[in-house]
RNA sequence: GGGCUAUUAGCUCAGUUGGUUAGAGCGCUUCCUUGACAUGGAAGAGGUCAGUGGUCCGAAUCCACUAUAGCCCACCA
């Protein structure tokens, strides 16, 4: 016997242990098409937030979906090292201990971070097993894995060896609080109210003023950052600007510091902003930086890499902190008569994408990766249309982004990473190698004496993203030529949120293509982001996250997984609120419910062996099979194109409408029960099927409750179903015309409902009805017209007959509600011409549409043709009505 | 500054190549507890599809402009 209630807790834990256990989630290269998909590694740091959900959701619909078509199926799991995120993790533990990670020294410090991620690394991993993702997890791998390693070693020096990487002195983005190089994309840009400073450059010459007016003759700058004014060594104007054109090629004073700088002119500047007249501060800009370039000016680094000034910016300022300064030097310019005024101004400001420090432009040696060489393979793979995006118009964002690509800045000053395989060694000399003694080998060919002892290796790491960027293939065994990479390369779909286009599917992109020779996937999967109810995006600090934990442990993660995957559309975000998932775990009971149902029947239930002809069926039989034969093909066709929404609501109303609300309402009071309850079997285990990748576990549940599996075997690999075959509906009798004529039926007996509450005949009284019709199918139907209707006589008269009794018109004919002497004439009246009216309208639009000969003439003959037969139809209510009018005159 | 997207019922959203009288869930109203299920059932109310103009026999759907909201990219100090 089931339960009365569904128990998810155990039935889930239950479920995904057996399936682990057994292998369920685990299939070999063999002779069947593959389906591959890897997963977004997350953070190893990370916990699960409702944007996993939402991805992992989808993925595992897919999957799941796939694997029951009979397709070699492999999820690929696994963490990403995350090496700022991780380093910062392990950094403020040891905070709390007192120490900083150079008190360890670097082999200390980097045990300390496996030690962390032995201990908490599986947190996330656990919890996508909540979730029910069929990842293969004997495939599951790291970024900072041996394996995943290697490829990053081979991948580097590769790169080099082929000059695309290189390694220079540039100004670059820097986290003064992470003490590392940042990509472009890791810095994030936030609005900041802030201040121009205008400050006087007096020019070299001119006579000292009055006080506060030190020099007569000055150029006004106007700056957002007056710190970096120790840094200056020119200050520009625009070449077309005629009111500096004469100050070009002097030079000025540079406030508090006495040093002279020449004022240059370059087309970077802009005459119409501030005063027309810029400061230039090549190591601390990245535009000045490239001015300083073109104009060969010395390049002044005046801060450390902790944020704060150094000698260079003067023996009063060495030692402040950036803001600090700031406030200090503003207020010396104004003492000493150099700053003019003060104006509001908001800007952008960059931050640390993972500390949220305000981040400095700083000139440092990085190596890079020369990006254009790869991008433009990238870009036609995309463009030709051997990687599609869906939907369609990200492609569009990522031209965008690969054509105006940048150098990539690979190496990181941290120690949780990839070492960058650079070896120095003697007078500056470098080599690059995947292993120390390869390195050796090659530094030996450049000098014999060299010894092993002698090779510094590169203090730098890698950017998290250089070993994530390889992930489609190195997670199956490259550089080493696997039978997994072999077979599972290039995986099928990639599943990702719109935020990483760039840092991470746009890379792997470039990665596939230069190291495989093929893209790493066909089909992109772009979804949108989770927000909240009012829209905002889902933060800690904002306190407006979900919790997907908690709503498993509230609704059940299949109620969470249905519920995203109803509210989930490809083309936008989505809002959530924790009600959101009631629909889904309502939907749950609403299974288990019916499941219970069936079992109390199943005594009812011959052995009728599955697909064989059933004999003569009646029209709610024949209308259950051909909507669940409908059904079947919508969810395919649908999951084809990646509509996993459409799909969940194509089951939900299959299951909900069809099944229980008219199907199982029928079944209770068939007349062969055997054969209407061995078809709801056959349905049933259809739909549960058709669910399972939505919902896996309550359908393994109830499957095995209601005996359609055994021990040991599972619904996520049995069969998807496709519908029942064109012989099989031949022989079953099932048509179109059948499947109308039941919802004709339906619709009389919702007709009669209505009345009934209209007129307040209470539920338990029964009814006499009346049915006129000239349709000779009609009587055979007057069985379970009474029951669904709550009859005790269903009568049948020819059509146009007209009863002084409550009615209304149906495609099944018009049913009379016989009330003896309840009517309520003036109401009924008052109904019908409501009707009349509304008739009326649809009749006038009909008819204008069918005198329109070009409508006729173009549109397609069906239309025309369903126009011409509902005009005739609602004519044809009018006359009835119009008789009926006159009975309650 | 450049690019992208959205605007449909009180709320959250569907609406597949333009084609009958625009749908769902939640919420709301009325009624219904010995019935598989009140986490349920039945019947309802509620929309000039943001605005204006255009193309077309026909527009929520295609085009243009306007308004509003949001996102991404970008070096205006």
């Amino acid at each position: 016997m089931m339960d009365k209630r569904y128990d998810a807790k155990a039935a889930e834990a239950k479920w995904y242990q057996t399936w682990e256990k057994n292998g369920f989630f685990h299939d070999d290269p063999d002779g069947r098409e593959p389906y591959s998909v890897v997963i977004p590694p997350p953070n190893v740091t990370g916990i699960l937030h409702m944007g996993h959900a939402l991805n992992q959701t989808i993925q595992d619909i897919l999957v799941r979906w796939r694997r029951m078509q009979g397709r070699n199926t492999l999820w690929l799991p696994g963490t990403d090292h995350a090496g700022i995120a991780t380093q910062n993790v392990v950094e403020k533990a040891l905070k709390k201990e007192g120490k900083r990670r150079q008190d360890l020294g670097r082999e200390k410090f980097l045990e300390r971070v496996w030690e962390w991620k032995r201990q908490y690394g599986g947190t996330i991993v656990h919890q996508q097993r909540m979730l029910g993702n069929s990842t293969d997890w004997q495939r599951e791998r790291f970024t900072f894995d041996e394996g995943c390693s290697k490829a990053v070693a081979k991948v580097f020096t590769q790169l080099y060896d082929e000059g695309l990487v290189y390694k220079g002195n540039y100004i670059v983005n820097w986290c003064p609080r992470c003490g590392t190089a940042l990509a472009n994309d890791e810095v994030e840009h936030e609005e900041n109210h802030g201040h121009l400073w205008y400050v006087r450059y007096p020019v070299v010459g001119s006579e000292k003023g009055a006080a506060g007016e030190p020099y007569k003759d000055y150029i006004m700058v106007a700056t957002t950052r007056p710190e970096t004014l120790p840094g200056d060594t020119a200050v520009a104007v625009n070449p077309k600007d005629e009111r500096y054109a004469h100050l070009v090629g002097k030079t000025v004073i540079l406030p508090l510091t006495g040093r002279e700088i020449p004022v240059i002119s370059d087309d970077y500047v802009e005459k119409e902003f501030g005063t027309g007249i810029v400061k230039i501060t090549p190591a601390h800009d990245p535009n000045d930086f490239l001015v300083g370039k073109r104009h060969g000016l010395a390049e002044i680094n005046i801060m450390t890499d902790d944020g704060h000034m150094n000698e260079l910016a003067g023996a009063k300022y060495a030692g402040m902190d950036r803001f600090k300064c700031r406030e200090a030097l503003v207020a010396d310019l104004e003492a000493e008569g150099y700053l003019d005024h003060i104006e509001d101004y908001d800007n952008q400001v960059g931050h640390c994408y993972r500390c949220h420090e305000v981040v400095e432009s700083r000139l440092s040696k990085q190596w890079f990766v020369k990006m254009k060489p790869l991008a433009e393979p990238a870009i036609a793979a995309v463009r030709s249309g051997e990687v599609r995006f869906v939907p369609e118009r990200w492609s569009k964002i990522y031209f965008n982004w690969m054509e105006n690509i940048q150098d990539w800045c690979i190496s990181r000053q941290l120690w949780w990473g990839h070492r960058i395989p650079a070896y120095y060694f003697g007078d500056g000399e470098v080599v690059v190698a995947e292993t120390p003694e390869l390195a050796l080998e090659k530094a030996k060919a450049i000098d014999p004496n060299v010894m092993a002892a002698d090779l510094q290796q590169d203090p730098d790491v890698l950017d998290t993203w250089f070993s994530s960027w390889l992930w489609p293939f190195s997670t199956l065994g490259w550089p080493e030529k696997t039978a997994d990479l072999d077979y599972y390369y290039p995986t099928t779909d990639l599943v990702t949120a719109q935020d990483i286009i760039f840092f991470w599917v746009a890379r792997m992109m470039m990665a596939g293509i230069h190291f495989m020779g093929k893209p790493p996937f066909r089909n992109i999967v772009i979804h949108g982001i989770v927000r909240d109810a009012q829209g905002r995006k889902m933060s800690k600090s904002l306190g407006n996250s979900l919790d997907p934990l908690e709503l498993i442990d509230a609704y059940s993660a299949d109620a969470l997984r249905f519920s995203i995957a109803l509210i989930t559309s490809l083309d936008c975000d989505s809002k959530v609120s924790k009600e959101k998932f009631e629909i889904g775990r309502n939907f749950c009971t609403k299974i288990w419910n019916a499941a219970r149902f069936m079992e109390m029947q199943s005594e009812n239930a011959a052995a009728l062996p599955a697909g064989e002809p059933y004999g003569n069926l009646t029209s709610d039989e024949k209308h259950i099979l051909w909507a669940c034969d409908k059904a079947c093909r919508k969810v395919n066709e649908i999951l084809e194109s990646y509509r996993v929404q459409d799909g969940a609501l194509a089951v939900y109303d299959f299951f909900w409408t069809e099944i229980c609300d008219w199907y199982v309402e029928y079944v209770k009071d068939s007349p062969n029960k055997s054969v209407s309850l061995a078809i709801l079997r056959d349905v049933f285990w259809k739909a549960l099927r058709l669910l399972h990748p939505y919902m896996p576990f309550v359908t393994e549940e109830v499957a095995h409750q209601l005996g359609y599996l055994g021990e040991g075997e599972t619904i996520m690999r049995s069969e998807f179903p496709r519908g029942y075959t064109d012989d099989e509906k031949a022989a079953w009798g099932l048509s179109q015309e059948t499947y109308d004529f039941v919802n004709a039926k339906r619709a009389a007996v919702t007709a009669i409902r209505a009345l009934r509450a209209e007129y307040k005949v209470p539920p338990s009284a029964f009814v006499k009805v009346t049915v006129a019709t000239d349709d000779p199918k009609a009587e055979t139907e007057a069985e379970s017209l009474k029951k669904a209707m709550r009859a005790e006589s269903v009568a049948f008269v020819p059509a146009g007959s007209d009863l002084a009794m409550p009615s209304k018109i149906t495609d099944f004919g018009t049913v009379y509600l016989s009330l003896e002497g309840l009517v309520d004439k003036a109401a009924e009246s008052k109904r019908i011409a409501g009707e009349l009216a509304k008739l009326a309208g649809f009749i006038k639009s009909s008819e204008a549409k069918l005198a329109n000969e070009n409508f006729v003439a173009h549109a397609p003959e069906a239309v025309v043709a369903e126009a011409r037969r509902k005009l005739a139809e609602n004519k044809e209510k009018v006359a009835q009505l119009e008789k009926l009018a006159k009975l309650f005159a």
